[in-house]
DNA sequence: AACCCGGGGAC
DNA sequence: GTCCCAGGGTT
């Protein structure tokens, strides 16, 4: 098994991998690091459109590292995650004052928002290191393979994978991003969640669960978290003069965290008593969904005379607004 | 070890 | 609706 997996893998993904995509083939590390940290937890289909215009407004480490962390911010807004954006630019200056990117896994661990993963990713792609990934696509790739019993969630699992993980890369150093792409296109393309395509994967002869008849079983994974509900009201303040804005800019910490916001209040009350006697149009409620709850907003418009309301933030005029990162449903509000 | 952190694609 | 996604950081 040892042996046998690379090789096969290796030639599929040359043959039948992914190579149409914005990052694919590149040993450029700020490259290679963007697509890893854009990828984190988010499809592919989703990053496109943000890779590119990452590159295009940063298009090397040294003008991400130059940039304010609110322009990255603002950049990044409706890709989610917002922590790998302040992640990003820490890293970028970090790494602008090294002189460049580290050349090992271990190294560049240390950077902020690259992970075990993210690293073995990066030095694999541009430096051959030979240690292997360990994500979603890949422990998946594994239990199957290897007829894993274990709950994936579980510490001591994720410890024997990526042990396991590492037996299997190839020999030879050069075949490591070939082998690391074709890790991430099996799971993408053919070991996929449901309804795997056992029929073209170049190693079902070695996989046990096809041997079985458990593609379905595995992996298996237990977590099942509890959501919980929030409750907002959402107040869109528009200047008479100029329709402009009252935003306000989140914590560092939390939901949405460096981003612009109408304000938000723990009841309706609490908002109209900025307001007093002043009829507010009610707008339809949103409901936005978050990992960890279900999110509700009762967005409630109101216009502001002149001056400004007693509350943190600042009037944003109408064609300011792409310089703010705004949260996606805030932007789907203002349409 | 448990929890926090977005948004959307695919079914 | 549910599950998942080229996970990492904090407590």
């Amino acid at each position: 098994m040892n042996t046998e997996f690379a090789p096969l893998l290796i030639a599929w993904q040359r043959r039948h991998g992914r190579h149409e995509l914005p990052w694919s083939g590149s040993r450029e590390p700020y490259r290679v690091w963007l697509s890893e940290v854009m990828l984190q937890q988010t499809q592919v289909a989703t990053v496109r459109a943000y890779y590119a215009r990452f590159l295009e407004r940063f298009p090397d480490v040294h003008a991400l590292a130059a940039a304010p962390l609110d322009a990255v911010l603002a950049l990044w807004a409706g890709l989610g995650y917002y922590s790998r954006a302040r992640n990003l630019h820490a890293c970028a200056q970090a790494v602008a004052a090294l002189g460049g990117f580290p050349r090992t896994a271990a190294e560049l661990e240390q950077l902020p928002g690259i992970g075990r993963s993210t690293a073995r990713a990066i030095a694999a792609f541009c430096f051959d290191e030979r240690l292997s990934i360990l994500d979603g696509n890949v422990k998946r790739v594994l239990a199957r393979l290897l007829a894993f019993e274990q709950d994936t969630a579980q510490a001591r699992a994720q410890r024997e994978l990526w042990a396991l993980a590492d037996a299997l890369v190839p020999t030879r150093a050069a075949d490591m991003p070939a082998y690391t792409q074709g890790l991430m296109d099996l799971g993408s393309t053919l070991c996929t969640p449901r309804q795997p395509r056992c029929g073209e994967c170049p190693v079902a002869v070695l996989c046990q669960a096809q041997t079985q008849g458990r593609q379905a079983e595995l992996p298996v994974k237990s977590r099942r978290l509890t959501r919980g509900r929030r409750e907002h009201w959402w107040l869109w303040l528009e200047r008479a003069e100029d329709q402009a804005l009252w935003l306000q800019q989140r914590p560092a910490k939390g939901v949405w965290a460096g981003l612009w916001t109408l304000p938000l209040f723990d009841s309706e009350p609490e908002l109209q008593a900025l307001l007093p006697g002043q009829a507010l149009e009610l707008l339809p409620r949103i409901e936005h969904a978050l990992t960890h709850f279900d999110w509700v907003l009762h967005p409630r418009r109101a216009r502001w005379p002149q001056g400004e309301p007693e509350l943190p933030g600042r009037w944003v005029a109408r064609e300011e607004l792409p310089r703010y990162g705004l949260p996606a449903p805030l932007r789907k509000l203002l349409g």
